[in-house]
DNA sequence: ACCTGAACACCGTTCAAGT
DNA sequence: ACCTGAACACCGTTCAAGT
């Protein structure tokens, strides 16, 4: 299924942008984002580079496009049906981007690069509006809506661009063990007096799995989220608790692990 | 200060691995990523490339020496003396980050590939060793470092890189009102059926404070760290809460302001 | 409207040769 | 040990020319 040889066929039917982003999808999959070059596409879609430019501009454009269709499709998936708990549905679009990505790694840096770029781009308001609304159903007051959200969405492609890059050096599930067993040992080997912290934790990551730890961190965020905003506070001054006392049952806590995610491997 | 025009006088000392990478940071803050070139880097040193390669390898661990350097400097910048709080610590490396990356826009994209390529690499560790000494500080139980450690980290480095990507189009303080009301323009012209909450949400952004809003994440995400670990919970699933009480003082709250950053700009 | 392919400017990298 | 600079393979992009 890999490498159809497209090539040497003639073209019978019209090239089109889409045709164009799917070729270019499959060529970042399979050789990541140094892989897609014009000229590899060129060859795959048996044509010139002029055909590439003319319908969609440039090599960056490509990418955002190869970048947008991917993502579309992730948050396209939405819980189909039963009425979830904003909480839930959070971590379903959570867990449908770390899936994203982990099957499309060039996807964290794309995303990232896109974010620090033209923050106000494509694919990112998808993201930010797919959370955002969650964040708001949770009765989150407006003053937090924000930051609240800027927190998850961060978390969301940073970690899940971490754990692509240690999924995708492991290939097959034998290797697993022993890329982490070979990754944590590699911390052991820091220096005991610089990395004490690093150290301590390298046998958490051996033993971890990785879409549950995932989702601890998103427990974690809405943990925050619906214990900050309390009735006497001012969100003029966001995160900021003017006084100690937690009001227990906010907007629902973190989770009842109902609807939980399908428990993942073994 | 910018265009010292080194490259038609004589060098006379010689050359080392410290001040390529210091002109390397130079044209990186220049001109960004794109900037730095081997031959660009050649006519400031007035050298040849086969020096460069022969000092620093290749244009990659070029790349790695730079983001290194900022970043070891930004993370040195320790508070002196005083003995906060973990979290009022926290707050100090998070802003470190945060002000090393507005300084250095290509950190942003820079740390976020470090991170997403070789997460073991050099200075990833680095911030993660940061932060995560403060997180075993603040008396979260071992079950939960590792993902507590990550959301700072995850959030540091993504809100950063979101704000520098921000701040670099606008330079002087008169272009900024300008341009986030262009920005939030832009936001309040996408379709309001598929966008509502970031619509809603256009005019926070417009007035809102950057290291006040970026700090308000950080004491979000530490309200979910000291607010997570009950006592009767079971480490081994981190970030499920098995009963929904909250227990009220946990390690400190999130955050009396003591300490708190300068107070930005007016 | 859509496609071709030669051509251009530029890039990272190598390496034989110098001191 | 350190530096030079010509050379190579490759890249994104343009554009006159075709259908």
């Amino acid at each position: 299924m890999a490498t159809r040889t497209r090539q040497s066929q003639r073209r019978t039917d019209a090239l089109s942008r889409e045709r164009i982003v799917e070729a270019a999808v499959e060529l970042l999959d399979a050789a990541g984002e140094t892989g897609l070059t014009v000229r590899a596409l060129t060859e795959r879609l048996a044509t010139g580079p002029g055909t590439i430019y003319w319908h969609v501009g440039n090599r960056g454009g490509l990418l955002d496009a190869a970048t947008d269709a991917v993502v579309a499709a992730a948050l396209a998936t939405e819980p189909a049906g039963a009425p979830d708990t904003p909480q839930d549905e959070i971590r379903a679009v959570a867990l449908g981007l770390f899936d994203a990505i982990a099957a499309h790694p060039w996807l964290a840096t794309q995303l990232a690069t896109q974010l620090s770029r033209s923050p106000w781009g494509a694919v990112t308001p998808r993201i930010f509006e797919s959370i955002g609304r969650r964040v708001q159903a949770l009765g989150v007051p407006e003053g937090h809506w924000f930051t609240a959200t800027s927190a998850l969405v961060h978390y969301i492609l940073g970690a899940a661009g971490q754990n692509a890059a240690n999924a995708r050096v492991l290939g097959s599930e034998a290797d697993r063990a022993e890329f982490l067993d070979a990754a944590s040992k590699a911390w052991e080997e820091l220096d005991p007096d610089d990395y004490p912290f690093i150290r301590a934790v390298a046998d958490q990551v051996r033993e971890h799995d990785d879409r549950e730890q995932f989702l601890g961190g998103i427990d974690l965020i809405l943990t925050g989220v619906t214990t900050l905003h309390l009735p006497a506070h001012d969100p003029g001054e966001p995160g900021r608790r003017p006084s100690p006392e937690i009001r227990p049952g906010a907007a629902g806590g973190s989770g009842t692990s109902a609807a939980g995610p399908r428990r993942p491997r073994s």
